[in-house]
DNA sequence: CTATATAATTCAGCGATCTTAACTAATAAG
DNA sequence: CTTATTAGTTAAGATCGCTGAATTATATAG
């Protein structure tokens, strides 16, 4: 069983690397921004009260290297960057309604594959994806639990 | 239904991302490779018979910059570049046992994740888990054939 | 045989991202 | 008050991957 299992993980990884992952990227270049521009957009959409330095950590770089990727966004006008005012060396970050669309967007073509396969579903079908990743989901939370 | 499938999905996305992607990144800055070698050794381990053009086309990049990425790769005698007999333009590109070495580590970097799971789960959520990606992935087959 | 097409390489140059180091400003500790 | 620490910025320099254009070598068509 196992065997047959990690075979299925390895196509399945496969195929979501390529296309959603592709997808990704193609709206990336399309619409001209990076990727760590991006990553940035939609980490800055799901964590609320992110500073540099949190950001930093991360994505494994240093300040330095967020503060130039930042400095484009904000730029771009997709970020906000104020002062925290309970201590101003810290700076709020936070995105702009542009900012929100195209980190919205960018989600959403990372989904796109996912979303056209589940409309091919039937009603059993998906609740059958439904509970699987559902379980898989709740283990690998357990998973990182246990890790921190 | 859908809804509730979407929402999991989009966690889905999350966690796969951060740790299957994560790990692949990790493991590419630790080692010293970078991310378009990487692709390139596991494209040649999947796919035997490639040449030049034919990768830049899957890449969706030139053929300068695959033969630059190429250049690389056969310097550090990860890949062997042998002109075909047949058509003396194009190349022949295969992995040494090197390059296949690497290819396979980094394809298990990506998966560790998904194993470490595999591993916490009983023989009927194994069941489970095998089926739905089973059924997602001939979906998958089935609308990839439809579009080409 | 000559033209053209194809495969791959090389080079100059661009843009992105990263790092280190120097710097400014704000806060915390003695 | 002075010193040390912390957050963020800025500048200089390195690397990487990419492109377009020129070049070489091979194969094909007229």
């Amino acid at each position: 069983m196992s065997i047959q299992l990690e075979k299925t993980f390895k196509e399945w990884m496969h195929l979501s690397l390529r296309n959603s992952l592709g997808n990704f990227m193609r709206f990336a270049k399309e619409k001209n921004y990076s990727i760590a521009q991006l990553n940035t957009l939609i980490h800055l959409s799901q964590n609320q009260e992110c500073n540099l330095s949190g950001l930093g950590e991360v994505f494994g770089v240093t300040n330095a290297a967020v503060s130039q990727v930042m400095e484009k966004l904000v730029q771009q006008g997709l970020v906000l960057r104020t002062e925290n005012p309970e201590d101003r060396r810290h700076k709020i970050l936070i995105l702009t309604e542009r900012g929100e669309k195209i980190a919205h967007e960018s989600e959403q073509e990372r989904l796109k594959w996912l979303f056209q396969l589940m409309n091919i579903l039937s009603e059993e079908e998906k609740q059958l994806i439904e509970s699987a990743m559902r379980l898989l989901i709740n283990k690998a939370t357990m998973v990182n639990e246990q890790k921190s």
